[in-house]
DNA sequence: GTATTCTCTACAAATTTTATAGACTTTTTA
DNA sequence: TAAAAAGTCTATAAAATTTGTAGAGAATAC
């Protein structure tokens, strides 16, 4: 499971896609909106902003924006950033890589099953962005008609 | 990432897959050979046999082994039964099914992708078995060919 | 009936996750 | 140019989970 932080890092992107184009938006405003704990969330804004995945502007006006086009920025990449590892198995990640104790990865069958997990799940995560996980905004949709 | 617990219990399995026609295995067997803290495994191959994964015998010649042929035993099973969900997100979990506090699945974008990550992931899970991650046992290759 | 082996419950230590506090810096603008 | 607005940074605390240990108990084989 992901931890609450990237499920919040996730939320937190959502609403900031979708409104890409209005500026900066104060990290109260998604906290409040999002009902994420605002403290936490300042740093996980920071961690992402430190990953060049948010941009920041301080003083009156200021606030947290996506650095790219949500379709630049993968979920991988943010599952990465928040979480660490997407694989199961530290013998099989790509960028946490830990050689496991005993065993030799060329003959062992766990560690082979365990790539194909991991290439499975990546194939999705890789390929779906902050686009694909926009947030609906409300208050574009009009009931009226 | 698997927790440490499911990854003992893969490999015992992996062990115990290997030597399904031999007989029980004992716990000191395994643990020895797998390095695994032996009283810890002790609790894992409990919640293996009381999940009907394992059976046992006591006594003498007595020990731990796989209650079905290997094929019959999904990674997906153990994993649930060790570890508990598979899925990134706990409004995507088909066994441990939990609603999110304020989002509503139906048009939820997150919650869609996660869905997608959750069935390719659980494509290989589900297919793969104990029989997948016997271990090879090398007193069984003949390397003077 | 005793040695062997799994069973069960409780607990303890270590680590990670979740969250909070508060002082500091940068920017805007009146 | 001072005050208000907003993000920055580091440290720490509380809670939860993971990892591991202890020891008495029950079943079985010989």
């Amino acid at each position: 499971m992901l931890s609450k932080k990237t499920q919040y890092a996730l939320k937190a992107l959502s609403y900031l896609a979708a409104r890409q184009d209005q500026g900066p938006v104060l990290i109260t405003d998604i906290a409040e909106q999002k009902k994420i704990p605002i403290k936490f969330l300042e740093n996980i804004l920071l961690e992402l902003k430190n990953a060049q995945i948010l941009g920041s502007k301080k003083g009156r006006g200021g606030g947290y924006f996506l650095r790219n086009a949500p379709d630049k920025t993968s979920l991988a990449t943010v599952i990465r950033v928040v979480d660490g590892p997407i694989a199961l198995l530290p013998c099989v990640s790509l960028y946490f890589y830990q050689k496991c104790a005993d065993c030799t990865e060329e003959i062992c069958p766990i560690n082979a099953v365990f790539v194909q997990v991991r290439d499975a799940t990546l194939a999705v995560l890789e390929s779906k962005t902050l686009e694909d996980i926009q947030d609906l905004i409300p208050e574009a949709i009009d009931f009226s008609i």
